[in-house]
DNA sequence: GTCAAACGTTTTGTATACAAGAATTCGATT
DNA sequence: AATCGAATTCTTGTATACAAAACGTTTGAC
């Protein structure tokens, strides 16, 4: 629980919209969402900034705050950009990471098989979010690790979508195992590649990946996409 | 002018933290700046959350807003990251970029090309900024174009520390050239590794930017810097 | 002289009031 | 029946009021 209430709402909201509460484009009503968290409208609009910068709802002046999903396409753009991202870190982690964090991905590549092996999984996910965490990290860029993190949170909800498929598991901690071994040897370019790969939406992924997008809360309204020209 | 007044605020605001008004760690005092614009406490804070979205000051919650400049290698690491987002588009670019924008590029070439002899420092200024806009359109990835631009805008202030020397005015041209003749030939790997280049401060230009940095308005506060552990 | 507690002041966070701009309704007209 | 427009209702943006938290200062004890 936070000091600010407009924090509160804020989370309250973004949890919202994440699960799918509220369909693309509807308007988020100022009077009916301060009755029902029991604030005024003021924390409220606070929240409404703080969403708007994340790039989860669209403000408009003079209109309302709409939420914004995705449009397919999007999503895949998003998720090449963080494909991007993570290769960078990866090239960089294997020139500049410490003793003691490479120390960490390894347990974190054992400890995620373990519970892949386990069925566990919830363990599956709190470590592989774990292993990416470190591989930001140990970029040795801080800035890059704080927005490689932020559009991994940003991603979450669609990620879920992926890596339900028991072969897409196996495969995944394949790769784990690969990036591991760039990172001890130092081999920038084979850490950059597998991370790429890793992450990106491509082969039997992106069939995957439309197929759960069709069917989920997530989806953008294809006439509001068509106006977004 | 904008219709609502928190945008005005907000741009006002900016353009003073980014010519180096206020000191880093300095509190933006709502009374006083509510006072000096015309407007109440309300579009104020508007204002402030927008700024903190966008790295410009820093929210503290019960304390206020405060102004934050990147220290050096805070900000070295925001260029590392602009010249592989740089690279990415590049690399995207030598294979999707469409025809009449190649165009775009060529004349945008050209027209930086002559800026550039004819000692229109403004004109260059403009010209290249154009380049680089085209690249970032030119991945086809209308996030990635977005995201670059973004950070690119939060580096304008630091940008115009560099490049003053004449000298790297010439091998910015010939790079510019290079990076066309690379998208004109489809060859990806020499648009990643001459833009990554382009961008990225190194040799002569670290040297060049930490001297203007010292010198600068938009110095962190090594005080403030410590305690950010 | 140092430290700490209590008081008063300042400042933030939130509620509320109000004006101006959108949306909607409903009737008039073609 | 469809469309336009005026009147009404809602909604947003901003100002203002007020409570609670942080800050500074004075006072007092050791």
């Amino acid at each position: 629980m936070n000091t600010r209430m407009a924090d509160n709402v804020r989370e309250a909201l973004e949890q919202m919209i994440v699960t799918g509460e509220f369909a693309d484009g509807e308007r988020l009503d100022e009077i009916r969402l301060a009755e029902r968290f029991h604030v005024s409208r003021t924390p409220l609009r606070e929240a409404f900034q703080m969403l708007a910068a994340s790039g989860l709802v669209e403000l408009v002046p003079r209109r309302g705050a709409f939420v914004r999903h995705p449009a397919f396409h999007e999503m895949i753009e998003m998720f090449e950009v963080m494909a991007e991202l993570e290769a960078v870190c990866g090239r960089l982690a294997a020139r500049r990471i410490p003793p003691d964090v490479l120390e960490q991905v390894r347990a974190t590549v054992i400890a995620c098989e373990a519970a892949a092996h386990a069925g566990d999984s919830d363990g599956y996910y709190r470590e592989n979010e774990h292993f990416h965490q470190l591989i930001y990290t140990a970029s040795g860029n801080d800035f890059l690790a704080q927005e490689s993190q932020r559009l991994h949170k940003r991603l979450q909800p669609f990620r879920r979508m992926q890596l339900r498929v028991r072969g897409r598991m196996i495969q995944s901690l394949t790769e784990h195992r690969q990036i591991l071994t760039a990172l001890e040897t130092g081999d920038s370019e084979t850490a950059e590649a597998v991370l790429r790969d890793h992450v990106a939406v491509q082969g039997g992924k992106f069939n995957d990946l439309m197929a759960s997008y069709k069917q989920s809360n997530l989806r953008a309204n294809p006439q509001l996409v068509a106006m977004r020209g």
